[in-house]
DNA sequence: ATGAGAACTTTGAGTAGTCAAAGTATATTG
DNA sequence: CAATATACTTTGACTACTCAAAGTTCTCAT
């Protein structure tokens, strides 16, 4: 049996390579995303290595053996489900489900799992907008697109939210940025870096691109 | 932060304490009702004590503190709730539960029980009869008889099933032996070590004295 | 009161993780 | 091509447990 420890090393690794659309990971992104030391990341990876989770490079990066991708693909199954229990059923806030989800997914029984996602009646996305991958390890491929990459006047729908930060997702919600919402993108000034949008009937305001680039639409 | 360790200890000598209504724990039963040896649970009750969650009288046993009840009430709640949880709302089998709980216990927020704890209606019992303590740590007195001393002609209203052993618990239902169940005892060997049972229309059958002991009823 | 057995504690060693800081390889830039 | 910065790895030490086995103390029957 993995570890916490070890889950969330695989699930880590999964999130970059789903997010860069590439399966090999750097280093630097594993330590990033997870609260450890550079050092420790190594230490941990080359355990990881000799356990058959992933190959690892020196150097260069980290790559999911299959076990390990399914297992990756495992946790983030249940760290969505859960995270759509607690805003559908519970009714916590969108905004602070993550870390929540974050604990419970390592306790949660393959059965209990099955329960539960029968219970939510088999979602297909979390409140997130992101895609729940089946039992069997399979997920819908996501949007590329982000609202950064919009014209001027395009009016498109939001998929989802990439950012799991409590405040972001406050201040989204505020301004009714969340999945399945229609904005239009008024302006969209490459040098400004920044662009104007405006949600239903309220009034127009502007993201940088750091923030646009959070936020996917459909393609 | 407690660490899950820490929070097994504790609730581990809470619900010794309270079975044998004495606040006074003997060593024996604190490594007995966890998965660790004797040595092993001298050196970690040392380590509660000089963080001031029990006080270790050596080669006696030990007492929890204020700090240390309220932790291990604490836990009792969250264990009762989410028994209640998996069997009311997600319908597994109570003789299944125990060990789900156990693992989901620690990772649970304040938060999230709280809500979980609406959502169930404020429930005052789980489903094998026991108390659920109050948010205040406040609890139930339970009955002390059981089965066992009860004579031959009464008749008497199960309040609880005091073990988690998923076999006996499977046993227990097929024989109609759960919370709220009127039975009528129809003989008492004393020196047969056995007692005759009768649930309803069905047959009658006998029950040794090591399984009445676990079935409490109605003072 | 003594000797056996039970109950408990101590000791020494191991596992799975962690960090800070020093060391090494690679890429970039003058 | 050398100097430097960046990215990564190694090292040594620490925490929070765990066990097996040896040692100690207490209880209780003879």
């Amino acid at each position: 049996m993995p570890t916490s420890t070890v889950e969330n090393y695989l699930k880590q690794i999964l999130i970059v390579s789903l997010e860069t659309n590439c399966p090999e990971v750097p280093m630097g992104k594993v330590a990033q995303g997870l609260p450890v030391t550079s050092g420790t990341a190594t230490t941990m990876i080359k355990n990881l290595a000799e356990n058959g989770w992933l190959h690892y490079y020196p150097r260069r990066g980290v790559r999911l053996t299959r076990k390990g991708k399914a297992l990756a693909m495992n946790m983030l199954r249940r760290h969505r489900l859960l995270e759509t229990f607690l805003v559908e059923t519970l009714g916590l806030d969108w905004s602070e489900i993550h870390q929540e989800a974050e604990e419970l997914e390592h306790a949660i029984s393959e059965k209990v799992l099955e329960k539960l996602d029968e219970f939510l009646g088999r979602p297909r996305q979390d409140p997130h907008g992101h895609p729940i991958p089946t039992r069997g390890g399979v997920i819908r491929r996501t949007s590329t697109q982000s609202l950064l990459s919009c014209k001027a006047g395009s009016k498109v729908t939001i998929e989802s939210i990439t950012d799991q930060e409590s405040d972001f997702l406050k201040f989204a919600r505020k301004k009714q940025l969340f999945p399945g919402q229609v904005v239009s993108v008024l302006t969209h000034e490459k040098l400004a870096d920044a662009i104007t949008l405006q949600v239903g009937g309220a009034a127009p305001f502007s993201l940088g691109s750091r923030s646009s680039e959070k936020i996917l639409v459909q393609a």
